[in-house]
DNA sequence: TAAAAGTACTTTGTAATGCAAAGCTATAAA
DNA sequence: TTTATAGCTTTGCATTACAAAGTACTTTTA
């Protein structure tokens, strides 16, 4: 058997982090306050997470003024969507081609 | 959306823990030394993450002898079976049920 | 028969992580 | 002028991860 889990991306192994990317993949530009409420986690616990993975360049960042009100969103990178969707196969592969 | 993070195990957050969970799936006894090997992590770090999934009822043991030598080796309760498949359903759901 | 090796841990120590709560900055509304 | 909103940052504490060393018992080897 091969060993499946060193291709586990550490940056997606907390739960906070694979909802926010599993979030990410599938909407183009989240407001940091939607997001907030989707996970239903405090604000410094999310933004904690999500300048981890702003760090790495998983994730970017657009800051404006919506009317005259600051707002945050947030994207996935290609880098981000690479390494997630490489993580997924790891997990299926780890998951259901045992042998 | 539903708040689906939520539904995902603790116990099963752990790269280690989800291997180890992953292999007693498909194998019924899976002895120390084979599990060490294919996760290939230290034995002290294995020890400790087994005992998690044993204290809480994930896993079980049996100590035995295989001709002298002394031969320990695990296999996944009904409880953890149910935990790791409802821990699947929910990172599908997670992962693909988004809207 | 003494030393070395194997099995399966347990203990120790240290670093990293997770998270809530409080604090902060800036603008805007009441 | 107080309060609210948005989005962080800092603090402090508890938990977790993991390597390395230690342990106990048995067996093999020199």
């Amino acid at each position: 058997m091969k060993n499946y889990i060193q291709y586990l991306n550490k940056a997606f192994e907390n739960r906070i982090r694979l909802g926010i990317m599993s979030i990410l993949m599938v909407n183009d530009w989240v407001e940091f306050s939607e997001m907030k409420e989707m996970l239903d986690i405090t604000d410094g616990n999310l933004a904690s997470h999500i300048s981890a993975l702003e760090k790495i360049e998983y994730v970017e960042v657009k800051k404006q003024f919506v009317g005259k009100k600051p707002n945050t969103s947030y994207a996935v990178t290609k880098a981000g969507k690479k390494a997630f969707n490489d993580h997924l196969d790891a997990l299926e592969k780890l998951l259901k081609n045992r042998d």
